[in-house]
DNA sequence: CGTCCATTTGAGGTGGATCAACCCTAGTGG
DNA sequence: CCACTAGGGTTGATCCACCTCAAATGGACG
């Protein structure tokens, strides 16, 4: 992992200006806290399975994949990480995913140290930690119900559902991460994504303009899909 | 759902004599929480999907499961809940899935608005709600790596390592549940899971004495095929 | 304009699902 | 105490959704 007090790029700002629907509201109004910004490029990693957790991440702009990995390769995808998400949150010491830049990103980062300190006196602090931990929670039992027992189709529709709702700018989404990324998330192949998108196409639920960027011309047939 | 407060078994004790090891510890010191008692018959609901998380649950006796169901029925276990864990902790208003008793099942709870108010004052209780949400997102993050990308026989290998440390006693265990639920916690289908068990036995990896009740013989053979 | 990688599309294979008996065993009632 | 029954479990045969392997296409960038 690069080491973020050794970059040029990294600056010190306060945290404290919390702005409505932020991740970081909770605990960003408390004093001390001390935010310092940094940069990964594309396919950089921010942090390695079981690296010590030292500090906590917020997305300022790209977009950020977490994932585990089999011995032999197979890896999945946890969650992505857009703008305003928080994530390398952990009670334990270490992390439990590998976290890399799926763009070129930026994030906000504050030491895991001062956070338990402010903990300690400040019952805001924990409850903000608990209430993003349970929202990652509820995501991944979502996730657990998909890679358990959807089809193709209705993982394809879900994810799209997803992205439409967490980076649709105009009715439009520009999907930071590739075919294989997706798969990965989803549980599927490469492959298997692009038949369904192309379905999708095929059926006018979608349109393209680049394989990335994508409208939905009919989210109530995609909730109809996603089971 | 039923009403605790009006069932013949309830009775009131003071949390206060936490065992090392108790997932309650962290809130159970906390002066004025006060936990019931309550039984469920085997299939009782303990709660519905979306109904009001009034209470968080320990189970002191038996085994629960909780999962999600898709409207065709499809459905996906997120966990097996075994003595002394704690369920039902909700950072929302509702609860995010069903639970129902495996077995019979006895289980200890405390109102939320009382555990709220603790939190409110005591950093250390926020501290255990947090632990112990933080220990489920675990798990489900483990176990998105077996449904997404695990083989039939990994998965099945997967669990039961998990059960044996979870509940072996003297190198043998007594599974609760059946091999539908087993299937619908790995994503699988009843014989799907049948068909690795009963491979696993000729292969002389576990023995059986009942369909539920297994020894594992071979668990470094077991470890190198959870993958 | 050419190169490279992402994406699409095609053809064929397969792991696990589905459908269907059959078997075991714990519980029940005679 | 044993015959009967029902529900859980096992096993077999077949199917198919998705994977694998392969090739063509396209788009971004130098």
């Amino acid at each position: 992992m690069l080491t973020p007090s050794l970059s040029p790029a990294v600056g010190h700002i306060a945290l404290g200006t919390a702005r409505p629907g932020d991740q970081f509201g909770a605990i960003a109004g408390h004093a001390g806290l001390v935010a310092t910004e940094f940069s990964y490029k594309k396919d950089a990693e921010i942090y390695g399975e079981d690296e010590p957790a030292d500090y906590v991440y917020q997305v300022i702009r790209g977009a950020v994949r977490t994932y585990k990995l089999l011995s032999d390769g197979r890896r999945q995808i946890g969650a992505f990480h857009l703008p305003g998400d928080v994530f390398g949150l952990e009670s334990g010491a270490t992390h439990r995913l590998t976290a890399e830049a799926i763009i070129d990103t930026s994030v906000r980062l504050v030491k895991r140290k001062s956070l338990e300190q402010a903990a300690m006196t400040d019952v805001a602090v924990v409850r903000g930690l608990l209430d993003m931990t349970a929202d990652s929670l509820k995501h991944a039992e979502d996730h657990m119900l998909l890679l358990g027992r959807k089809t193709a189709m209705e993982r394809v529709a879900t994810f799209l559902l997803e992205m439409d709702r967490r980076l649709a700018v105009a009715g439009m989404m520009a999907l930071p991460m590739c075919r294989r990324d997706i798969g990965d998330y989803l549980g599927l192949t490469l492959e298997t994504v692009s038949r369904a998108l192309s379905q999708l196409h095929d059926e006018g639920v979608l349109g393209f303009s680049g394989a990335r960027q994508i409208v939905l011309r009919n989210r109530q047939r995609l909730r109809g899909m996603d089971a």
